[in-house]
DNA sequence: GTCTAAGCCAAACGCGTGTTCGATAGCCAC
DNA sequence: GTGGCTATCGAACACGCGTTTGGCTTAGAC
């Protein structure tokens, strides 16, 4: 009940994620879930505690995952435009491992009750933040335009990042690591010539 | 009963609006909205048909905003990059105009039932598909890199412009015109000098 | 063969949901 | 004042929600 159910704890996880960006957290129902996986409802309980610890597993082990992305980059001494190109590959990466976990973690964050969704933002500022740094070193060194708001221009880059996973298609040609490249020469560079 | 309760009916919308974007579409009861009106849920249906119906009141209202924008824009014989440009103040403006229910409008419109899901998609697609073909005019006129993959740029665009209701603070200095402009110049000039 | 633990289920719990119905009060026109 | 219209309400409806409980079955360890 500690170690070897891991496996179907995860399975309920990966299904209820599936559910959760389909129907959205609110509009789901364990009932829905316990269908998908072929039992009823009263079954989940032997693996979850409640729905919402889902919800939590699903946005805190994304959000850890995107922390320890960007500590890599962070450290290297290259210039800015290089570290935000870095740390936006980086963050893509992420996502395309598990688009639809990344979904939920975007869509569905704001159901979390407290004291948990006051942690999460908590982490989520403070990522911004370090990307707001890097754009901010950035321009300090003579690298990025001093005419942009940063503020904008980070939450630009987020907005960006954040909604790949609704439009992104796997099996297309491009793939996640010429994604990330394209979308921080476009960032970066812009569209222009 | 069909023209002087425009006004309730507006205020019941708008209410809506409000306690949609705070909890969700799902997440919200009538008795909530009621609640918020000092009245009680019952009240509620001399006003609207039903919960949804506010719902395709609040997206579709917003997606007639925002192709009429659009074609104001596209007839104009001025630049790619200008007519882009133009086309993101545009949207900017519609969505500065009613923050709350832009907010809505992205992301609860999956809780449209059918038809009217397939309908909004399809608006959506086509506004979208507009703007693609902004670009893709850029491209062909050498004005725009033919290097970066068109959808990716599109949705890059899109995603800034979405997700902007989320964080801009309409009492900050920046005014959305401004705003738009700024925008519009880092994704067609990108952050470098 | 016996013990243990995991996985599942039927039944039920209290509660909240969107919505309907019939009635009541206030207001304006005649 | 009388009639009709608007807005509101209390009460109720059927239903779905997340979750708990207790018991059943199955598989592997000793």
């Amino acid at each position: 009940m500690e170690v070897s159910n891991l496996s179907r704890k995860e399975q309920v996880i990966r299904k209820a994620a599936e559910l959760f960006r389909e129907k959205g957290y609110a509009a789901s129902s364990m009932r829905d879930l316990a269908q998908k996986l072929g039992i009823e409802a009263a079954s989940l309980y032997s693996h979850i505690k409640s729905k919402e610890e889902i919800l939590q597993n699903l946005c805190f082990d994304m959000a850890g995952e995107f922390i320890k992305s960007l500590k890599t980059v962070e450290g290297s001494k290259v210039s800015a435009s290089e570290k935000l190109t870095q740390g936006i590959i980086g963050h893509i990466q992420v996502m395309a491992k598990d688009l639809i976990a990344s979904a939920v973690f975007m869509n569905e964050h704001r159901h979390l009750s407290q004291p948990y969704l006051r942690e999460f933002l908590l982490l989520r500022i403070n990522y911004i933040n370090r990307f707001k740094a890097i754009i901010e070193e950035g321009v300090k060194q003579g690298e990025f335009k001093d005419s942009i708001d940063k503020k904008l221009a980070v939450m630009t880059l987020f907005s960006s990042l954040n909604w790949m996973p609704m439009w992104y298609d796997p099996t297309s040609s491009i793939d996640p690591n010429e994604l990330g490249k394209q979308l921080a020469d476009m960032l970066v560079n812009g569209l222009k010539k």
